[in-house]
DNA sequence: TATGAATGAGGTTTCATTCAT
DNA sequence: CATGAATGAAACCTCATTCAT
């Protein structure tokens, strides 16, 4: 696949997010993908077979996009509770900055649109993450919960922040930020 | 309206949201609501504007719902832990107990299909909860946060915490009830 | 038939006529008649068997009063040329009185809803005006020409002025009115 | 454009014309329009946006149709008397020959389904004709009355005439034809 | 490879008419 | 007589997908 089909492959990829975002999964025609893309209709059933492939290629490539945000800047060596606070903040950026993003994946994650298959893929792409937080629990720094329940509290406080600023409520300034930060470390760190 | 009628509007209202958990905002035409609720399409028209009115009614009831049901055996004399406890339980509970419910909010609180109108009413509800949070802002029994930032990071470990069992992947007992309630309460808790 | 049914049956008949000259044939359900008439739907079905028959019924009506309108004041002893234009007058006055009349007979004239039953009895209601004209012709007033065609010569520079007005393009004022027939009594006059 | 896209266009538009003459404004889905035209309705819908905007552009091509037609075999150097019986005959040939024509634009003009829009730039259509009434009254061949009235009043009596015809109640012969022309001459030239 | 006209199944909604009350 | 909730056929229109060019 050469640059210019890259190219193509991509701004399907790309017209498809920005038009979920703003108009739903329903309300979003191939029609208007094509119009976005500057990509004929035809065209786009070159580069995937089906609508839904699409979805569900964009919903892979957001999950492992999501996953690996998380790490950047990740020092192995740093302390626990540093590492966490980066992982923390990288995720909340990562969402703030990515607001149609986080916007697709909300509306799909539920959707019987994305196949089981791809949902599977997708949690693939968390065990970097889940073996940071069952890491945390062996070596005594964080409670000792299922590691499961406490990626998904972490994952809730860090959606729960970043749907504020989305839904326009509160603007999240970087006090917010670590003070969501700080409150959800106070509530994992073994005492 | 008698009870007839109360009774055709609830079945498609309920039959609107067992369809919709089903098979996403998408994927659910009004004919399949009229098969599921045993009401002609033709009157469902009669009791509903359009299927978009259903949804935001749907939505709105929901709302309420969840709102009521966090304050469920609340007593204002408790002291202020004991009352977010009970709060926080009675709001997992209620996720857990009606997933359709929970996989329809999710759903629809971001699409652009519920209107701006009902999205404000349906902050409303929460104005009793955004009280009990500033009231343990400013007894001192919470963290000198926003309260709409402490708002959100409760519902946050709520929906995580549900969500974790809707998807499968873990199921939740007692003992991981109270460990993500207590969890948040000392990510919360003014120390 | 009492009064009340007799009421009943006149009020969904003017609704009908309103509603089809403001929206037009199309456009005109009956449930909107019967929102305008203040009679049920279930009670319209008891005064006229369909929603087709209440059209048929209002030509004839209107069929016939535009016939008798003609006629008002009319003195079989005054000069041809004065009942001429005594005809020609009242029938204009009609139309400009009544426009929601004119508008309804233009739309429906042509249409298919109306049976050849009913545009066959309309038109035993122009014997008299085509006796008129036939008695014209044979006293040596008109020109020798088809009764019917001199009828339609008339009706039309009726129904053009009318329209006119009807149209917004030109207000008819006396003048015009005077003016317009004494050109159709030149058209059609034996010289 | 290609030959092939005007070809398909063309057969809607030709299709509707019949059916609506046919079966009436009302009366005609697009269901039926689709059979008759040999287009799928769904590229019914490639061509023009809605099934108004399919009768608005009929409107205005017969609109055109007609005010050219009347112009056919035009010389300006003509005397005036001439050219009005040319005009006159013109236009009451058209519209006996295009029967479907006048039972559509008749069954159109009043119904407000024709956007104020098209009915505007219809109007626009009748300016040569309007010049020609202007022309006439100024230089004394006709009357000295509104030309807009005038102008109806010919009208009047090409309409009255054709429908004579199209309602079969007489059979538009040459004689008729010179003898509905001359009374129309006779009614409005300057004495 | 790329296009976009064409398709027809299926979406939402309307409507004339009926019938239990 | 009167009502209006109920119906389901059919209206208008959209859309994922295909295919001739």
């Amino acid at each position: 696949m050469d640059v210019q089909s890259t190219d193509k492959k991509q701004r399907i990829l790309d017209a498809t997010l920005e038009l979920i975002a703003e108009n739903g999964l329903h309300a979003t025609p191939v029609s208007q993908i094509s119009k976005r893309s500057r990509v004929s209709a035809g065209t786009i059933y070159h580069y995937f077979p089906s609508k839904e492939a699409i979805i569900n290629h964009l919903y892979l490539d957001l999950k492992k996009e999501m996953a690996d945000a998380a790490f950047q800047g990740y020092d192995i060596k740093a302390p626990y509770q540093e590492r966490f606070f980066l992982m923390w903040q990288n995720s909340l950026n990562y969402q703030l900055s990515k607001p149609t993003k986080l916007s697709f994946i909300e509306q799909c994650s539920i959707s019987p649109l994305i196949s089981e298959e791809a949902k599977e893929a997708g949690k693939r792409y968390h065990a970097p993450l889940a073996g940071f937080i069952t890491e945390g629990c062996e070596s005594g720094h964080l409670k000792k919960m299922d590691p499961r329940l406490i990626l998904s509290l972490i994952h809730g406080t860090i959606i729960g922040t970043a749907k504020l600023q989305l839904s326009g409520l509160l603007d999240i300034t970087d006090e917010h930020r670590v003070g969501a930060a700080q409150a959800c470390w106070d509530g994992l760190k073994a005492e």
